[in-house]
DNA sequence: GCATGATCATGC
DNA sequence: GCATGATCATGC
């Protein structure tokens, strides 16, 4: 075993127990997400010994190798075999209007030019192999190596769109039509639409040209790809910009901040545009908070993220005068288990113990709904007090009358109210009657006096 | 206009 | 299928 060899076998043996479910898509997926916003030199502890540093490259392999912890195949199926995911790592640019754009096409696998010519679109290998992608995307930077090019947006755990589907079967057999015709030679990314038989292999004077089944004429390799076109249309749809919580200079609260910046004073009319994300409907009622997720994340909602780093945003409407529209709920609690517990076990204690972001948006004068700031917020101790006050009496009147608990006029900081999907959704009580699902709420004069 | 009751769309 | 954040609806 050389050096690098005999490292990776430590490593392996170290990594007998993987960081993420092999058999499962979304445990790759997940740990895929901690490359955002690194470099895999970053990620992981790379001996710089262990690849040959002049040697460019290839980070797909280093990341299999390295990160992922196994070593690279080069079989027909998926990379992940017991997921029936296929791991890719490409490149993009930044384009001159900030957005990031695909440096090149995404290379599927090669085309054999003879065992193509025998397959059906549904048992064909591009199909076995790439039916579901794990995308991950690096910052191209030309004399950059590889291990310290930064993965920028979020992986993507991809399977084509039942309408591109389509269009790429049809691309498929396009390509595979010609080989048939025995002008497998005369193949040209041009033939088709999204799906492109791209060249692939050494090429120059000394190439080998491959055999086609139906002419003598020798063929140049070639690969099945997805167009660069297309690879930023995945890009577009799909990712947000990588690091958008990731903190480099140890500040949540700055990074946070940092992405409401663009949108402050702006109306929500305008960021739901900008965003390209609307209200569906009147009733549409995570519209201002899902607005908020998106304002952090971009296209895309990033609850978990956020659970991570121990925020909770919490969405605020006032009116001119800075009077919240509503007040502010929790999650439900149980009648049969809260009159058991302990107030520091409690759900509604750690909530009101964490720390929160207020993310506020306020009518003008015209009536028009504006961001109008973002405030990390902790409930002061004297009002938490209350809280334990209101959640104990709470717990008392459980047992005795779970019909009856305190009511907004009865505090000045929290109260008691249903919270459920309708009437039929209803919980058992002590005194053996069903009841409304019910949850606590923090009064909307007790938020007026906070934000103020 | 406010307190209280009822419910919605969404993500996991 | 359900918890969740949050809003809608209603009656006083």
């Amino acid at each position: 075993m050389d050096q690098a060899q005999s490292l990776l076998f430590c490593y392996n043996q170290y990594m007998t127990q993987l960081p993420y479910d092999l058999t499962s898509p979304q445990s790759i997926l997940q740990f895929a997400a901690g490359l955002s916003g690194k470099t895999l030199s970053q990620a992981v502890n790379l001996v710089d010994t262990l690849e040959n540093v002049k040697n460019k490259g290839d980070l797909g392999t280093m990341v299999e190798r390295y990160y992922f912890g196994y070593e690279p195949n080069s079989t027909k199926g998926p990379d992940f075999a017991e997921a029936g995911v296929e791991l890719k790592t490409t490149g993009v640019k930044k384009a001159s209007t900030g957005k990031y754009k695909a440096k090149e096409r995404l290379v599927l696998n090669m085309i054999d030019y003879v065992q193509l010519v025998d397959e059906q679109w549904s048992n064909s290998s591009l199909l076995a192999k790439c039916r579901v992608m794990l995308i991950l995307f690096y910052l191209y930077e030309k004399d950059v190596p590889v291990f310290d090019r930064r993965f920028v947006l979020d992986p993507v755990l991809f399977s084509f769109p039942v309408e591109d589907l389509a269009v790429i079967q049809r691309d498929w057999e396009t390509i595979r039509d010609k080989i048939l015709a025995g002008k497998a030679h005369e193949l040209s990314e041009g033939d088709t639409f999204y799906l492109a038989a791209c060249r692939k292999g050494s090429g120059g004077v000394g190439e080998k040209l491959r055999k086609q089944p139906f002419s003598d004429v020798g063929a140049k390799s070639r690969a099945f790809s997805l167009k660069p076109s297309y690879v930023n249309r995945i890009i577009n749809d799909f990712t947000s910009e990588a690091s958008s919580l990731d903190i480099t200079d140890g500040s949540i609260e700055a990074a946070t901040e940092q992405k409401f910046q663009p949108y402050l004073g702006m109306a929500v009319d305008d960021i739901a545009l900008k965003l390209d994300f609307h209200k569906k409907g009147k009733n549409d009622k995570g519209y201002y908070s899902n607005l908020t997720m998106r304002i952090l994340g971009g296209k895309k909602l990033v609850t978990a993220e956020l659970e991570k780093a121990g925020i909770e945003p919490k969405t605020i409407r006032v009116n001119k005068n800075w009077m919240p529209k509503e007040a502010m709920s929790f999650p439900t609690f149980k009648y049969m288990e809260i009159i058991d517990e302990q107030w520091e076990d409690s759900k509604f204690y750690s909530k009101i113990e964490q720390k929160f972001l207020f993310v506020v948006y306020r009518y003008d004068e015209n009536d028009v709904l504006r961001l109008e700031g973002v405030k990390y917020w902790n409930m002061p101790y004297s009002d938490r007090v209350e809280a334990q006050r209101v959640w104990e009496d709470t717990r008392r009147r459980v047992g005795v009358d779970a019909s009856d608990l305190p009511s907004s006029s009865e505090s000045t900081v929290a109260h008691v109210r249903p919270k459920g999907r309708n009437a039929l959704d209803v919980l058992p009580t002590p005194q053996g009657t069903m009841l409304q699902k019910k949850c606590f709420w923090l009064n909307k004069a007790y938020i007026a006096s906070q934000i103020r």
